[in-house]
DNA sequence: CTCTTGACTGAGG
DNA sequence: GCCTCAGCCAAGA
């Protein structure tokens, strides 16, 4: 696979197909993690396609840990009930103890 | 090329 | 702690 060929999208895919399962992570840090800190709306936007892809979206929340991105799912808590299935704790779309299930890619990767 | 759209983020009131 | 504003930048029409 060329580089070139493959778009900001598809980045965004793999880094968040290597998040640990029963983890989370955050747009902005994905963003950084690709070069881009400032471009933390186009991973979200990247994730808007993500539905034809293979990739488990409902571990990427905002930097505050809430699933903004929950409606953009069928259900409307079927993102809470994936990450919950995941041993994560989710109150009203916010994650309990988010710094601990916090996965930074900069960091761990 | 220009314009619009966003699952974001940080700063300011 | 909540709300609003502005900057950010890739992709699609």
């Amino acid at each position: 696979m060329k580089p070139e060929t493959i778009s900001f999208f598809d980045r965004v895919y793999e880094v968040v197909r290597l998040v640990p399962h029963g983890r989370v992570t955050s747009y902005g840090a994905i963003a950084t993690y690709l070069g881009a800190a400032r471009s933390a709306r186009m991973v979200g936007y990247a994730m808007n396609a993500s539905h034809t892809k293979d990739v488990p979206a409902h571990r990427v929340v905002n930097r505050k840990g809430l699933l903004t991105g929950k409606f953009h799912f069928d259900g409307t808590n079927l993102m809470q009930q994936l990450l919950q299935n995941e041993g994560i704790v989710v109150i009203d779309n916010q994650i309990q103890d988010f710094e601990k299930v916090f996965w930074n890619p900069s960091k761990e990767l």
